[in-house]
DNA sequence: GCCAGGATGTTCT
DNA sequence: GAACATCCTGGCA
């Protein structure tokens, strides 16, 4: 803590940027929200990226320039939010994995009732649910003043207290990236679930 | 408390 | 037709 709240250089790798939005802020809805965890999406590196097959209607937000919201549907009913990141062209983004309300707790509540408060924003859906972004943000200027969502300079985080770790699932020919950041000891961080082949009803 | 399984629509092969 | 960067509910310990 103690360094200058400032947001990071967007257009810069990945992988840079993504610790770095870490204490962040998210306003929308509403509702404003800590980035407590992400996860970074290589485009044409990241097998597990949306872009990593190419450029397709869903995923040319991702190949545009920074600062614009990357918002997915997925599983059928959960909306999940990325910060493109990276030059224009290089389909990198991050994911916005869980935070904590930090204002308009009283609007998150009310939106999500029953829902105790470190649980609002923990998980991807979660925290888009929670500040009420769908897709009709898709694509929006993340750092534009009159934008329906906006990422604010937030608190710095301690360096020190910022963990990674590969993501599982993702083969890695030798050495893995630390593709997943998150703040030690952040409650609304929730522990990392493996991937399950989900099995579908038979028809 | 933890674990297993179902839900639901868009996207891509 | 099958997968999917997930969440919620119910059952059991």
């Amino acid at each position: 803590m103690g360094r200058p709240l400032s947001l990071p250089d967007l257009s810069r790798p990945v992988l840079e940027v993504a610790p770095r939005l870490l204490g962040a802020h998210l306003a929308a809805g509403g509702c404003t929200v800590r980035l407590t965890e992400v996860e970074a999406y290589a485009g044409q590196d990241d097998p597990g990226s949306h872009a990593f097959r190419g450029r397709t209607p869903r995923t040319q937000v991702m190949f545009g320039p920074a600062g614009h919201a990357y918002v997915y549907f997925t599983y059928g009913m959960h909306w999940c939010m990325n910060v493109v990141t990276g030059v224009d062209g290089e389909a990198s983004a991050v994911l916005l994995r869980a935070g904590e309300v930090v204002e308009g707790l009283d609007v998150a509540q009310a939106r999500r009732p029953g829902v105790r408060e470190r649980d609002l924003c923990r998980g991807p859906a979660r925290l888009c649910r929670t500040l009420g972004i769908s897709g009709v943000h898709d694509g929006v200027d993340l750092l534009a003043a009159g934008s329906p969502v906006r990422l604010l300079p937030g608190a710095a985080v301690d360096p020190a207290g910022v963990r990674t770790g590969p993501r599982v699932g993702v083969a890695g020919d030798g050495a893995v990236a630390p593709w997943r950041f998150w703040s030690d000891g952040e409650p609304t961080v929730s522990p990392y679930r493996a991937a399950v082949r989900r099995v579908r009803r038979s028809t």
